[in-house]
DNA sequence: ACAAGTCTTGAGAACGCTAACAAGATGCGC
DNA sequence: GCGCATCTTGTTAGCGTTCTCAAGACTTGT
């Protein structure tokens, strides 16, 4: 009933203290002309009151909204976990986002939206009009949506692009894909493999396209040839079994295969199983995204990992730091690492 | 450089339907007493323009803001994360918080709070002045922290706690923990286990002694004892070794054990591996959350499955649904279920 | 047809804060 | 000690929306 106590406000503040409430602006945001006893006195007010600012007014009043908007695809984070894929984008993108953002007094907000759909505009444009983000970190597959960057473009939104690695419009984070697609091959090929197979994620994401870049150089590199060694998947598990048993189909001497996610690796597992090739003595598998569930798996799986959080995280903080008029937007590449299971093995007859 | 369009504000749409901003307002919000023919006028404009209302404003004005904050453990949640355990607590939270308030025209925002911390009035009261938020969504352990039940109280800011089944403060949602201790019990007794241990979880949440008392009524019902079959844990796989170990030391007969989180089955796994137990064949397990990783195990395990994204979005309902002066805080009831794979089999013997 | 409602619209203030400017205080060079 | 630049503080005007209140337009009952 009681609707508590009113909001502590500047106002109370700036009385309590005998000054104006600029002064107790400035040294809430770390103004820079404010004599040292002044400021002290201002701030003991603040601790004693317990005065936070609002968010509402200081976006009203200033330029800044504190505000860092994430987008994820709607269908996509639905999808994996409806079926409990244990796929934890969202997890890591928004514990690396809210950590770093409240670091320097932000917030962040994740919006899902539909790849898909028409309504991109629409829906992305309400979220910022609504809103007013100071920054918005994009995932694939929007990080590659000229829909969405030309928006953001249009209105003046610094952007960074997770998962892209084309220079601008807005910052690019890639996280080494073909790098990562060319270490995996590198080491299979290092462990006797020859024939080594790719399951590849959609065209619709450029990530896709740079893993098989990878794995194309390193097989290149050792005069392999890569001709049928190709199958592209969406990601899905029943993806991964047509991809697998195509693959196991066409090459009967493939000793090895990359699936571009875990649940197709999961599926190639499956498929292996099912004709009788033991992992790893018959068949090696690398996956990529090493989410929680690949630990598990019987043998557990060697997994590409990428630093989805701490790539987050730095993205945040490009976004924060940059000025407004900052230009010439970066590309910064995080790099991926291999976390060898016990999938990979010595091809047969190389020990 | 070019800061984009400016913003459309309620003014331009006023302007160009030729009314006062006051009925722009009202239409917006569906305001009771405006001409039909007038409200199609300043729909079409508001279409035309795309105009959408900033949040910020919203909130300085009117005495709603639009925002419901979830809480969740930093802890707890770091924890998770950094061993990558594959505990989708945030995902499904978040979730199933943000389609049900984008559903009612709300967004959600997640914080972090540490519970052991002195800081938590300070954290939360800083979370609550900075964002004023129309509602509070508490999980566990915070749900029965005084602290910040009696913080949100004296503030006068509605709240749910969730897996919590104490009447108010506050709305509580119970996700049926005692129903499902009962349940996971009462199956294996069905399937003719006699000495069935438990391995619970931490005092400090009390969901984790209501489960205790679903064990204890399903095997008083059935005159079976339950002395020395109870361990604690806290959650973490380390602690279900310890816990595992400790039962089946003392309870060479035993032939079951159920399990309040994942992670602590997986260490009963284990410990079971280890001796020669054969699961489900000598030992029966049944474990808590039924996250991703269950499925992918050997043998896939049995779970109780708590739907945290439908409660979290039921609490939701409730908070926005509420009017200021309601009362009488309610316990809602969400069920549990048991999904049953490959851990469970009938006792030793019995067949 | 008139008084007493009810419905519909608008004008102005207010929300809490910061930007822009203004004014007083202080320091510096000579 | 004077003029000028710099530092420090205060004053005022919004930001975009909703709330409160008031006034005009339309009903309705008699």
């Amino acid at each position: 009933m009681a609707r508590g106590r009113k909001t502590v406000t500047i106002r109370e503040v700036a009385e309590d203290a005998g000054v104006s409430l600029q002064t107790v602006s400035r040294v809430v945001n770390g103004g820079p002309n404010v004599r040292p006893q002044l400021r002290d006195k201002v701030r003991a007010s603040i601790e004693r009151l317990g005065y936070v600012p609002s968010l509402a007014a200081q976006r009203m009043s200033g330029s800044r909204s504190y505000i860092i908007l994430a987008i994820n695809d709607r269908e996509r984070t639905l999808a994996d976990w409806r079926e409990r894929r244990g796929t934890d984008w969202v997890d890591q993108m928004l514990l690396g986002g809210i950590l770093t953002c409240s670091k320097h007094g932000y917030r962040m907000m994740v919006e899902l939206i539909d790849t898909h759909s028409d309504h991109v505009e629409r829906e992305l444009g309400a979220a910022i009009s609504a809103l007013q983000p100071d920054g918005v970190v994009l995932t694939p597959p929007h990080s590659e949506n000229r829909l969405i960057t030309g928006l953001l473009t249009e209105r003046g939104i610094p952007f960074a692009r997770i998962g892209s690695n084309t220079p601008g419009p807005g910052i690019a984070l890639t996280m080494g894909d073909e790098g990562a697609g060319h270490l995996a091959t590198s080491r299979l090929i290092e462990l006797g493999h020859r024939r080594i197979g790719m399951i590849a994620g959609p065209a619709q994401y450029s990530l896709s396209g740079w893993r098989i870049e990878g794995w194309k150089r390193a097989l290149a590199g050792h005069g392999l040839p890569a001709e049928g060694l190709l199958e592209t998947g969406d990601f899905g598990y029943e993806s991964g079994t047509r991809a697998a048993r195509a693959l196991l189909d066409r090459n009967p001497d493939l000793t090895a295969i990359i699936a571009s996610s875990d649940q197709m690796a999961l599926a190639a597992l499956e498929v292996a199983r099912d004709r009788g090739l033991s992992v790893p003595r018959d068949l090696s598998l690398i996956s990529f995204d090493n989410t929680p569930i690949v630990r598990f798996t019987n043998p557990p799986l060697s997994a590409i990992d990428q630093p989805i959080a701490e790539t987050v995280s730095r993205a945040v903080e490009q976004l924060i730091a940059r000025e407004p008029d900052d230009d010439g937007d970066p590309v910064i590449e995080v790099a991926a690492a291999l976390v060898e299971r016990s999938s990979t093995a010595p091809a047969p007859g190389t020990a």
